[in-house]
DNA sequence: CCACCCATGTAACTAGTTACATGATTTC
DNA sequence: GAAATCATGTAACTAGTTACATGGGTGG
């Protein structure tokens, strides 16, 4: 289970309230990990229930607002938890699943899908591209925090780009096998 | 939900049983999708519930075998499925969430993980490469199903080898900030 | 005869999703 | 004063995992 250690993480990098993880997730944790705010919530309970972390109301009292940090034994669970094996990666995209599904009884009109899934890479590529101007390259010397988040942030353009590619291609084959 | 429409689809192609599926699974179609037996069991029960598919007993009738085959109504629930909207791919890999918090509080010795996963992803990229050789590159002429099949597996060939390079970058980088 | 593979399941649990609910504050 | 955003949650459900169980057939 990786969320309550996703949220620690985040959470040493700056305490703050679930509202707040909920929006960080839909960001830069979020290439890689999406969690409902629901969610969230309902960790940060358990989390707290474990003595991970702690929350105190927000200075302005006239909200509901609860700011979370992470105390040692938070620390020490993720430590713990970093250490674990890495179990195999979980590949599962229901694109494939559909296209598996159109060579066995189609054509059943892919191309279309296709191109609003090669819209999201694209968006997606963008957004990364404009975060990586942003944090990485216009700053000259990086810390080693920096550097490896640009590692991450690397891997998701890179995917990104390499998903367009090869969506491209595939739908280069599909307009030449079943021309509509 | 997939796993229904991966288990139409793969009992489109040939007719079997649970333990097949749960084979084939484990070989080409798992590597987009994966599932356990006992999770393969139960939805073959509700899909026969549901009127899409129906079993017969093995004609060796000595075993508990059931060979499961797709009804028309089965066809027309996947046709149905493959149309509706793509919805956003899940990104969801563990080892990110290990690295983001070895930026934030490490180092912590990602290394040897590192090469464990790329052994992982090493051995992923051999198998997907035998099955080009024998499947796909060993035909002059290759059928439309089969075209689109080899689309699939170049994603996954192509994933892999970028996984690798990406992950020999890391490597160099943690070696570089982190000399042991 | 022991281990392993074939073949099917049940039960209990955990993680993640969807729907619903509430109230305060800010912005137009 | 209406709409959007801030902020937190509950409840019910679904998908996926883990552990356990059973019995027949095959190979050494």
């Amino acid at each position: 289970m990786s969320l309550p250690h996703a949220l620690l993480t985040s959470l040493l990098e700056k305490s703050c309230s679930g509202y707040d993880l909920a929006r960080r997730f839909d960001k830069s944790i979020g290439f890689f990990w999406q969690a409902s705010h629901q969610q969230i919530y309902r960790e940060l309970a358990r989390m707290e229930a474990a003595g991970w972390i702690f929350s105190v109301a927000d200075s302005n009292s006239r909200t509901k607002k609860r700011i979370y940090s992470v105390l040692p034994s938070g620390v020490d669970e993720l430590k713990r938890w970093v250490d674990l094996p890495t179990e195999p990666i979980m590949q599962r995209d229901e694109f494939f699943v559909r296209l598996r599904a159109d060579a066995a009884i189609g054509p059943l009109g892919m191309a279309e899908q296709l191109q609003k899934r090669m819209q999201i890479h694209q968006l997606k590529l963008a957004s990364y591209l404009l975060i990586e101007q942003r944090d990485f390259l216009s700053h000259a010397k990086l810390t080693r925090q920096q550097q490896i988040q640009y590692m991450i942030l690397k891997a998701g353009i890179l995917y990104e780009q390499q998903q367009l590619q090869w969506s491209q291609h595939l739908l280069e084959l599909l307009v030449q096998l079943d021309p509509h």
